[in-house]
RNA sequence: CGGGGCGUGGCGCAGCCUGGUAGCGCGCAGCCUUUGGGUGGCUGAGGUCCCCGGUUCGAAUCCGGGCGCCCCGACCA
C-alpha cells in the first residue's frame, strides 16, 4: 500500500542555501535521502525504491552474461590487504579489533574474491566465472561533496571475471562492456564509454562510463565523430598555432628581464603563447632529473606523463632548479639543457619558437625541437577543446560524472594472492582477472542531474520511485476520491506501481509535491474533470498534459506509460 | 593538505560587531475557512543558543581550546 497519507515522503521547500548540486538539493527536498554526516547518507522509503529498480537492472544484466551473486564482507583482514600491497592507500578505512588485531572496512573487493577463488578455482574446467555483488564500500575520502555524488560509504555492484589468459579477459571484458552499454541504455541516463586510467586498481586497461551533468567531477573530451576520453588519458591534434614567427638559422639569444610566465614573455616579445615552449623541470622515479616541454599554450598532463614514463615523476624543488638549470623558473629551457628533455608531440615540427635560455632574464628565439635539441617525443599534454580527434572533429570537453568503471586487471591481484590453476598440460597458471564496478547511487543522481528542471525532479521511467502519481482532490468522501480510489486498484492490478496522494492538502501542495518528486506520470482526479466524464493526466518530463475518458482510464493510462521515455 | 564559511525550537534564518527579556518565516497541534497550482484567520506547543574552559555581577554575544558540517582548490577506484 503506498497511500501517501500513510507514508514517509517528507519533501521540505527549503534546503541549506550551501547544498550546490542539484541532484542533492533535489533529492533532499523530494524527501528521498537524508544526510547522517559528511559522506553519509540515509535512503528514506522512496529514495531506497528508485536505489533497488536500479540494482534490479543490474541484477537482470549481469545474470544475462553468466554472473553468479553472492554477497562478500566488508569488514575485511588487514593482511590481505599487505599482500596486495594496498594496505597503505589513505582512502582505506583501518581499525583495530579488541585483540588489537588490524582490519580494514573494504572500499572494493579485489582482494576478497581471489582469496576466495584462490582456493575454489582450481582446473581450467572451473574457468571462466563471473562472480559479483551488491555490496557497501566504506572509503575514507579527503572530501566527500554533492549530496550523493562523492560519499564515505556507499553500495556498488561489483563483479569479478576469472580467465585462464588475457584472451579469456579479454571475453569476459566484452561481455562486461555489452550488458554495461545495455545497463546504461535502460537506465535513461545520457551516457558515454570513454577510455580511462587505470589509477590505483593497475592493470591493463580501463573503461569508465561517464554521465555528462553539470555537478560532474571528471571532464571528458568527446567528438562527433565518436571519440570519448576522460581527459586524464586522451589524445588528439592539436590546433595550428597562427601568427608563429619566421624561423631563425639559429637561436638568438633576447632580454627579456622579469618576464618568467608564458603571458609576459609572449607580450614582450610579440608572439602567439603557442610559440613559446613550456618547461616542466620535473625528478623521475628511479630515473632523476628530467625536463618536460609542451607548447606554451598547452598544460601538462601529469597522468599521460606518468603513462609515457612508466613512473611517477614530481615537479622539481626550487633548489634543484637552481642547481640543475642555473636558472629560475621561467626562464629554464630545452637548449643545452642539463637533464634530458621529453618534448610533448605538439611540438614536433615546429621552427621559431621561444624557449628559456637557462640563465635569468634571458631568452631564446628561432629555436627548433630536433636542430637545437633532440628531445625524447611522447604524447604528455592535456587535450583541449578545439583539438581535432583522430577521426577528424572537433573535440569539445564536458564534465561528466563517472557512473561506473571497468578493468582489466590481468595477474594484478591473483599474483600476489596465488590465484593459480592447472591447465590440460598440468601446468600450473596464474587466472587472469577483470573487475567491473557500478554505483546506483550514482545512476541515480546522474538522472537527477539530467533531467531536472525548474519543477523538480524528471526520473527515467525505468528508475522511477513509483510509475504514476495519483492525485484526489476534493474533501475525503466526495466523488472525486471515490473515483481516485477505484482508478488507484485498477492502476496496481495493471501492473504499476502507484503512489497515491490521497492525503487531505489544498491541490496546490498535491501537485507541487507531485513535481518535485517527478513520477514520470501523474493522474490527477477532480471534480473539474469528472463533471465531463474525464480525468487529466501529464507526462512529468516536458509536461504534456492530456485527459482521458473515465471509462477506460486506467488502460489508457498503462498505455501511455509503456510509451514513456 | 591549503583557503573560506557556518553551528541559535523539526527545517531555513536573524540576533553576536556594541554582553543584560531569545526572535522571524516555514513546519507542527487545535478550531474555523478554503479544495484544480504551496488558501486565509485565531489560538498554542516547542530552544542544553555544538561542547569544554576562561573573562565578567551577568555570556548566544568577548577570549582560548575542541568537535561537527558546508564550499573552493589539491586529492579521488
Amino acid at each position: 500500500m503506498t497511500r501517501l497519507s500513510a507514508y514517509l515522503l517528507p519533501t521540505v521547500k527549503e534546503v541549506p542555501a550551501d547544498a550546490e548540486a542539484i541532484s542533492h538539493r533535489l533529492m533532499v527536498r523530494a524527501g528521498l535521502v537524508r544526510q547522517l554526516g559528511a559522506g553519509m547518507w540515509t535512503f528514506l522509503p522512496a529514495g531506497w525504491r528508485s536505489h533497488r529498480k536500479v540494482e534490479q537492472i543490474l541484477r537482470e544484466e549481469i545474470d544475462a552474461i553468466g554472473g553468479l551473486e553472492m554477497l562478500m564482507p566488508v569488514l575485511q583482514p588487514a593482511e590481505l590487504w599487505r599482500q596486495t600491497g594496498r594496505f597503505a592507500i589513505d582512502e582505506l578505512f583501518k581499525l583495530k579489533d579488541r585483540k588489537g588485531a588490524d582490519h580494514v572496512l573494504a572500499m572494493t573487493h579485489e582482494e576478497a574474491i581471489t582469496y576466495h577463488m584462490t582456493r575454489e578455482l582450481r582446473s581450467y574446467r572451473d574457468l571462466p566465472r563471473i562472480l559479483y555483488h551488491i555490496q557497501t564500500k566504506e572509503r575514507d575520502e579527503p572530501r566527500p561533496r554533492a549530496g550523493l555524488l562523492r560519499t564515505r560509504e556507499f553500495i556498488m555492484k561489483d563483479s569479478y571475471s576469472f580467465d585462464r589468459d588475457r584472451e579469456g579477459l579479454d571475453a569476459s571484458y566484452e561481455l562486461h562492456v555489452k550488458a554495461y552499454d545495455r545497463i546504461f541504455d535502460r537506465s535513461g541516463l545520457e551516457w558515454y564509454r570513454v577510455e580511462a586510467d587505470v589509477g590505483m586498481m593497475g592493470g591493463h586497461g580501463a573503461h569508465e562510463y561517464m554521465a555528462p551533468c553539470a555537478a560532474g567531477e571528471n571532464e571528458v573530451a568527446l567528438s562527433q565523430a565518436g571519440y570519448a576520453a576522460n581527459v586524464e588519458v586522451a589524445s588528439a591534434s592539436p590546433r595550428r598555432i597562427e601568427g608563429l614567427p619566421e624561423p631563425l638559422a639559429a637561436p638568438e639569444l633576447v632580454e627579456t628581464p622579469g618576464a618568467a610566465t608564458i603571458d609576459s614573455v609572449a607580450g614582450l616579445l610579440g608572439v602567439p603563447s603557442g610559440a613559446l615552449i613550456k618547461a616542466f623541470p620535473v625528478v623521475v622515479d628511479g630515473r632523476g632529473p628530467l625536463l618536460v616541454i609542451t607548447r606554451g599554450d598547452h598544460r601538462l598532463n601529469e597522468i599521460k606523463l606518468q603513462n609515457a614514463l612508466g613512473a611517477p615523476a614530481r615537479a622539481a624543488h626550487a633548489e634543484e632548479l637552481e642547481a640543475l638549470f642555473r636558472a629560475p623558473a621561467g626562464y629554464i629551457g630545452p637548449v643545452g639543457a642539463a637533464a634530458p628533455v621529453v618534448a610533448d608531440v605538439a611540438l614536433r615540427g615546429l621552427r621559431g619558437l621561444v624557449a628559456g635560455a637557462n640563465q635569468p632574464d634571458h631568452h631564446l628565439r628561432g629555436v627548433e625541437p630536433g636542430r637545437d635539441f633532440e628531445p625524447e617525443w611522447a604524447d604528455v599534454r592535456a587535450v583541449v577543446a578545439g583539438d581535432t580527434c583522430p577521426a577528424g572533429s572537433e573535440i569539445r570537453i564536458e564534465p561528466a560524472i563517472e557512473v561506473a568503471n571497468i578493468f582489466k586487471l590481468g595477474t594484478r591481484y591473483s599474483e600476489p594472492l596465488g590465484a593459480g590453476y592447472l591447465d590440460e598440460q598440468g601446468e600450473e597458471r596464474l587466472i587472469w582477472m577483470g573487475s567491473y564496478g557500478i554505483g546506483p547511487a550514482r545512476i541515480m543522481a546522474a538522472a537527477v542531474e539530467q533531467r531536472a528542471d525548474d519543477q523538480g525532479i524528471a526520473w527515467p521511467p525505468s528508475i522511477s520511485p513509483f510509475d504514476v502519481e495519483l492525485v484526489a482532490l476534493g474533501k475525503p468522501g466526495e466523488e472525486a476520491r471515490e473515483v481516485a480510489e477505484r482508478l488507484y486498484e485498477e492502476l496496481r492490478s495493471g501492473g504499476l506501481d502507484v503512489l497515491y496522494d490521497d492525503r487531505d492538502q489544498s491541490p496546490g501542495e498535491k501537485f507541487a509535491d507531485a513535481e518535485l518528486l517527478g513520477c514520470p506520470l501523474r493522474v490527477t482526479v477532480g471534480r473539474r474533470g469528472l463533471e465531463t466524464g474525464e480525468v487529466e493526466a501529464q507526462v512529468r518530463r516536458g509536461r504534456e498534459r492530456f485527459s482521458l475518458p473515465l471509462e477506460g482510464a486506467a488502460e489508457a493510462v498503462i498505455e501511455r506509460w509503456r510509451r514513456l521515455d
